[in-house]
Parts: C-alpha cells; sequence; structure tokens
DNA sequence: TCCATTCTGTGAACGAATTCACAAGGGCCT
DNA sequence: AGGCCCTTGTGAATTCGTTCACAGAATGGA
C-alpha cells in the first residue's frame, strides 16, 4: 500500500490526477443532497444513501471520494456537514467567484434574477450588451455596460467568470475579447463550438441539444 | 462480412444498438454544422471537416455516422443536405413534437419567446403553472392554464414532451402527475434528481453545476 | 482503360470509466 | 475484552467509448 500525505483531509497527490467530467458532476450532486439532508437533520449518509439520493451506485461514490481523500468511517458512513465541508473546497466553492453576465436578454435576465447563483458564491459583478437601449439601465446594484467597454470591465471588476447570452452570430468576436481580457472560464448558453485557448475553460448550456436528444430517445422506443 | 439490409439508408439492425449519450450529442451537433454550411452553398463535407467544426475527430464524425449506416461517398466526403435529411430522420426531427411547459416563471418565459424550438419542430401547445395570477393570461397562441388541469391538458393537447421549470419542492407532485398522464420524456431545469419509470426519458439542464465545474476547473489550474 | 489520389467504413487496439468483490477499520453490545 | 455487524477504501475485472490503421470504393487525369 503506496503511503499518502494528507492536508486538511485532501490528498496532495490530486495535482496531476486526472479527474473525469462526469465525477466531478457527481460531486456537485452529491454536495446538493449533503446540504440538503444535513438542513433536515441527518448528520451521517452512507455511500448508499448518497447513491440512492443522486442516482448513482454506492461503489461510484466510493469511488469519487477516494479520488480525494478518506473521508467517511468505515461500518458508519459520512459526516453530513464534514462532507459538505470537504466538497466545498475541492469544488473551489469556499470562495467567492466574480462574474461577468455578457448579454442582457431573455436568458440573461433570467439568470440575473435567480437566485441560486449567488447564493454557490457566483457573484455577478457585471452585465454587458450591445443594445443602445438597454446601455445604463440599473440591474440590482450594477450598470448595465455597453460591450464596447468589455476590456475595462472585465479588468476593472476583476472578472474571473463570464456567461455568454449573446447569438450565435456575435459570439466569435466577443468570445475574442473575453479571452484577451483574462477571463479563464466561460459558460456558453449559444448553440456554437467555442474555440478558446488550452488554458481556458468552457462550459456549455445546449438546451435545444438536450430537447434533441429527447426527441432521439423518443424515436427509438416509441417505434418498435 | 456480414451482410446489411438497409432502409432509406438506415440500418435495420440499429433497432437493440445501444447508442451513447455522447454519440446523440454529437450528431446533433453535426447537424447544425451541416445547415449552417449548407445555407453557405457548400454542398459537400469530409469527416475531416466535419470534426474540426464540431470539435471532435474524423475517426469519430466516421464512427458515429456508420451506427446508422453508411451516409458518405468515399473519396469525397458526405453531400450536405442528405446527410442533414438522415441526421433528422435518425434524431427523429423529421416530424413535430408537442411540448408543454409546465412553469411559467423567469426560465419558462426566455424559454418560451426563443424561436429555437419551434424552428426545430419543437412546438409548445400548453402552459401551465400554479400562480393565480397567471393562469389565463395570453402567451402567443395558448392560454396559461392552472397546473390543477395538468393531466386533462396532456390528454388534450397530446403532449409528448414536458418541459418542467418549476421550483424544485414542486417537482415531486407534478412529476408523478406527468408521467401518470402518458409523458415519456421530460427535460427538466430543476437541481432535483428525477425519479421515473425507465420508459420515461429525462434530460436535465442543470446550469448551476456547469457553474460549479467551472469553479472546479479554474481551482485546480489556478492553484499551481 | 489504367493508375494515382482521396476519403470512407470498420475491425482491432487502446484507454477511460464503472462495477465487482473483499480485506480491513470502527462501533456497539454483551 | 471479545465477537459481531456494518460500511469504507481500493485493487482487479469488466464494460464502454475513442483512436488507430488500413483495405477498398469512387473519382479524375493520362
Ligand atoms: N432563450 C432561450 O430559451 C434560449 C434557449 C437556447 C439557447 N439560447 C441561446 O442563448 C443566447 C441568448 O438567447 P436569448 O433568448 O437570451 O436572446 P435575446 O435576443 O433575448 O438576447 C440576446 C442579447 O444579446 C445582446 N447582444 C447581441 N449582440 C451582442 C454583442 N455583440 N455584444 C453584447 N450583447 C449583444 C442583445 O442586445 C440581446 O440583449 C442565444 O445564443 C440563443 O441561441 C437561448
Ligand atoms: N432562472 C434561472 O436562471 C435558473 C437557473 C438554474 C436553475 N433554475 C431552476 O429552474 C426552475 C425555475 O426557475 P425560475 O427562475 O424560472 O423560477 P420562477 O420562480 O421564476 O418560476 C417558477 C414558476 O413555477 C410556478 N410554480 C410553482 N409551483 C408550481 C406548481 N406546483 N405547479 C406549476 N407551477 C408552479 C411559479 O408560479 C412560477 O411561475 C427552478 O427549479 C430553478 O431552480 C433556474
Amino acid at each position: 500500500m503506496p503511503e499518502r500525505a494528507f492536508t486538511a483531509g485532501l490528498r496532495l497527490d490530486r495535482v496531476r490526477l486526472n479527474i473525469s467530467e462526469s465525477t466531478v458532476r457527481r460531486l456537485s450532486f452529491y454536495l446538493r443532497i449533503l446540504e440538503k439532508t444535513g438542513d433536515a437533520g441527518v448528520d451521517t449518509l452512507s455511500s448508499e444513501e448518497l447513491a440512492e439520493r443522486t442516482g448513482t451506485t454506492a461503489a461510484q461514490v466510493r469511488k469519487d471520494l477516494s479520488l480525494f481523500g478518506s473521508f467517511g468511517k468505515r461500518g458508519l458512513g459520512y459526516a453530513v456537514p464534514q462532507l459538505a465541508s470537504e466538497l466545498r473546497e475541492i469544488l473551489g466553492l469556499d470562495r467567492t467567484w466574480r462574474v461577468a453576465l455578457v448579454g442582457g436578454g431573455r436568458i440573461g435576465s433570467a439568470l440575473f434574477e435567480y437566485g441560486g447563483f449567488r447564493h454557490r458564491g457566483f457573484e455577478i459583478v457585471a452585465v454587458l450588451d450591445a443594445d443602445p437601449a438597454k446601455v445604463g439601465t440599473i440591474w440590482g446594484d450594477v450598470v448595465l455596460s455597453d460591450i464596447s467597454n468589455l476590456e475595462a470591465v472585465l479588468r476593472a471588476e476583476s472578472v474571473d467568470i463570464v456567461v455568454l447570452t449573446i447569438p450565435a452570430e456575435a459570439v466569435p468576436d466577443v468570445l475574442d475579447r473575453v479571452v484577451a481580457g483574462g477571463v479563464r472560464g466561460i459558460l456558453n448558453f449559444a448553440p456554437v463550438q467555442l474555440r478558446v485557448p488550452s488554458d481556458v475553460t468552457v462550459k456549455d448550456v445546449h438546451m435545444v441539444m438536450e430537447l434533441e436528444a429527447l426527441s432521439f430517445a423518443l424515436s427509438q422506443t416509441g417505434g418498435e
């Protein structure tokens, strides 16, 4: 058995361990369940219970967590608040992320008004749009900026993450400027493939493609 | 080499071939690119070109397509309009899907006003909500119904797909009724794990989890 | 007609992710 | 203290998805 070094319960050797996207998605889910059951007063959960509530298997839960350390007690399970706190640290949610919303249209404003982001530490510190009728309007406690000021705003507000909710045609231009502005995390809602340097991370929300996947699934099973 | 039977270019033996989710997602992407380049007058694309535009590899493109048939010409590539039409058939987009929107809040109304769904054959034929102030209001050419009429509306409108944009707490109840109403495709925006019978397909749009995945990625690379 | 060129379609090799299975740790009861 | 039961942590086996590599179909030019 190889010896291991721990820091606050986190493996040091995770530095270059490759964590898969599916593992990360599940970690988010575990955290959500832990917070919910913690609020309900439960203080211990087994991998089996966590798996059942998140729609996976007990072995998967244990494997996912073991990539980062040993957080459970054999014979007992996982201490809910402790594990939640470990997961927050692992996911980088033990800090505030400064987010700029680029595109103040239908999706953009729905996101802006949604409380679920701030609650998780994602603070919208700027909103930008190209529409002169929108520039200067007050959004909560920020003033909507003109897209021409993009670079200045990104710098002035130390933006970590940009949420792109602009039409597909407008993406390439704006994307280049966002990347040039030093932003290394992008959440994209436009139905296009984003081309970015390898040190920039993009996550896509492709609702139409999800619907198309539903269409495929329904066509398959319905046709027999 | 096993002999094969073809019907309109589609393999009959796909009936029980297991198509992965990633393949389906990529098929959607191929279709989008084909339509875009087709509109631009291009009439042939190689797997290499298709791969480059969708962010995958040529081998992957060919493998994905070969799961359903032989659509290309060796030495030449794929005929754009033909392949687009094949993909539409494969994905079940050669028909109209009748969609009910359950939850006429921020996300629900953004989706409703978005043209990209109808354009792809997803027609919103009903909107439902629990808020008395919203019931009876006119949404395009439908009248918003009270959620208490859910079953009746699903039946009357022959709804194929339900889009769930209601708060997480309201989901379990409504979900049961949707499933009981015979709907077999659900697009879910609430941050909960949906528990459905195996003949019902669920796709999730979990924006907060995508942001958390960004947070994880930025924490990893930023910390070294 | 024949050859050179190009790009598909697909088995085979590879690699990644999931599941299995069990040794060992920990708590609790007698 | 000892024994029993429960549940973790993790190598090994398996399954699943991607990449490789090449034989062979189509085209165009000589
Ligand atoms: N609304 C939906 O339900 C939905 C669903 C799926 C995908 N999307 C995608 O999300 C994106 C936004 O959709 P939407 O419905 O909110 O669109 P929208 O038209 O309501 O909003 C787009 C906003 O972007 C602004 N804009 C345009 N060009 C700009 C530029 N160069 N710089 C800055 N701002 C610019 C516009 O002024 C507008 O305010 C689109 O790419 C769309 O395809 C939307
Ligand atoms: N808005 C966002 O940006 C965003 C982002 C991520 C996830 N979500 C999720 O999407 C869902 C909807 O979010 P939203 O921002 O549109 O919320 P919202 O509060 O704006 O809208 C929810 C709507 O559902 C209705 N409703 C409540 N209970 C109902 C019931 N039992 N039956 C029918 N309708 C009912 C409400 O009347 C309201 O109109 C939530 O689960 C939310 O967590 C939203």
